[in-house]
DNA sequence: ACCTGAACACCGTTCAAGT
DNA sequence: ACCTGAACACCGTTCAAGT
């Protein structure tokens, strides 16, 4: 044991200063630093995801980063790819390719919301890591078991992207609105019940239509939204379908 | 004149200094501060905006924004619906809706992206400003006066704008990368071309479909994808209408 | 009422120096 | 090769003090 690190439950012996507080357990690797961060979003949101709080939880300075990661945009793509990894994909089945593109949509969603904001990092990102690259191939063998034209299952994959995206984001951000200490659920309610009020009050004759709409517009619940996005989605993409290509 | 200004073109007599190092032309107001945030938006990008950044422009320090503005999250939203005011609205003609529907989407989209990445604002934010409301009343208006169910219509405006969103934040993300002082065209053309040779050289027993489509997958040009999902949408609302709801 | 300087508590990234 | 401390050039927001 040539190693002078101080065994676990003993104290510092007398004039023997350890270098910080407490060495880290591991050795910083690229994947030690992805998990780490991953687990400040889980925690805190995208937004405190930052270099220095990184490196603090792993005890060293921000600079030790950057031996293993390029920088902060690298960090957040290769924490999308690590959370990609966690979307159970289809084997597919050309009889119900549009239920099994809409259970995979639903999956990607329930994984992007259960890590936060993190589909923020997807946003206008070209796809390259290996896991984001899975999800892309299974849904673009799902279409293409379905008989969808190739052209159209390309833009269809960035379509549907675009979807899930713009939802999760949608969806997460007055959770990361938040207060710090404050319950998600009951800050939710009075948000939002203060939006209904605010809608209620305006003007009838500049919003005509929108006045006459309030309870409707206000009381679209989340899943609903996706639901009904999604089934547009599909069928859109369904309706390329030659009659001819479709196998079965 | 009782006022100490210095006559313009007049160098400062000895001993005179003047306080900074010239006195804002125009008195602090919100109208100036969210012009001039503007401006730095449409040079610079969404990131440029920063506090500090609007009160040098304006010859001050970022605590004098603090009277007119609650904070960095209020000037976005006033500079969003600033920039939404420039969106030109349609007088509904149910014979067309579907098509001003689409013209509707097109205009949000040009305007939209000719000033940067400020859709990014947009995303995940209920519309309270007066013009962002107007554009919402305007899409509610067509598809109501297509006959559009209102628990639909209700779904559908929110559809279409975190498509908008999502489609813009796309669209300008590349730009927002370009390097400073770089023709954003050139490093465009050189940035799409290296992923054409990444998706190329992917290994195809695990993505044997992608790699089947690489030529789709790059060839996406931008306005055939936003017409693509313009196209998806629209047609998924307008099925939404009972034959005997259409007028005409 | 409005504006200010200074301060507080943060950022991402670089770099020379250490091991 | 990896890690570090210190520095650089920034952030948003608050607050006591001024006019």
């Amino acid at each position: 044991m040539p190693t002078a690190r101080p065994e676990p439950g003993m104290p510092t012996p007398p004039g023997r200063r350890p270098r910080k507080a407490a060495a880290p357990r591991r050795p910083l690797t690229q994947e030690a630093i992805v998990e780490t961060a991953i687990r400040v979003l889980d925690a805190e949101g995208l937004e405190a995801v930052t270099m220095r709080r990184v490196a603090q939880e792993l005890g060293t300075g921000p600079a030790s980063l950057y031996a293993h990661v390029s920088g902060k945009d690298e960090l957040r793509e290769l924490m999308l790819d690590r959370v990609a990894a966690d979307i159970m994909l289809p084997v597919p089945d050309p009889e119900r390719w549009q239920e099994q593109l809409k259970d995979l949509a639903r999956e990607i969603r329930r994984v992007y919301v259960s890590h936060r904001d993190i589909a923020m990092v997807s946003m206008g990102l070209i796809p390259t890591g290996p896991h984001l690259l899975d999800v892309a191939e299974a849904q673009l063998a799902l279409m293409r078991a379905g008989g969808v034209p190739k052209k159209i299952a390309a833009m269809a994959v960035d379509t549907l992207g675009m979807f899930l995206d713009a939802d999760a984001v949608e969806g997460t951000i007055y959770y990361a609105k938040t207060p710090a200490g404050e319950d998600p659920h009951a800050f939710f309610e009075e948000y939002f019940g203060q939006f209904k009020e605010y809608f209620a009050a305006l003007p009838a004759d500049r919003y005509p239509v929108l006045t006459g709409m309030v309870k409707e517009l206000t009381d679209a619940d989340d899943d609903g939204r996706f639901e009904f996005g999604l089934d547009l989605i599909v069928r859109g993409i369904a309706s390329y379908v030659e009659d001819g290509e479709r196998p079965g």
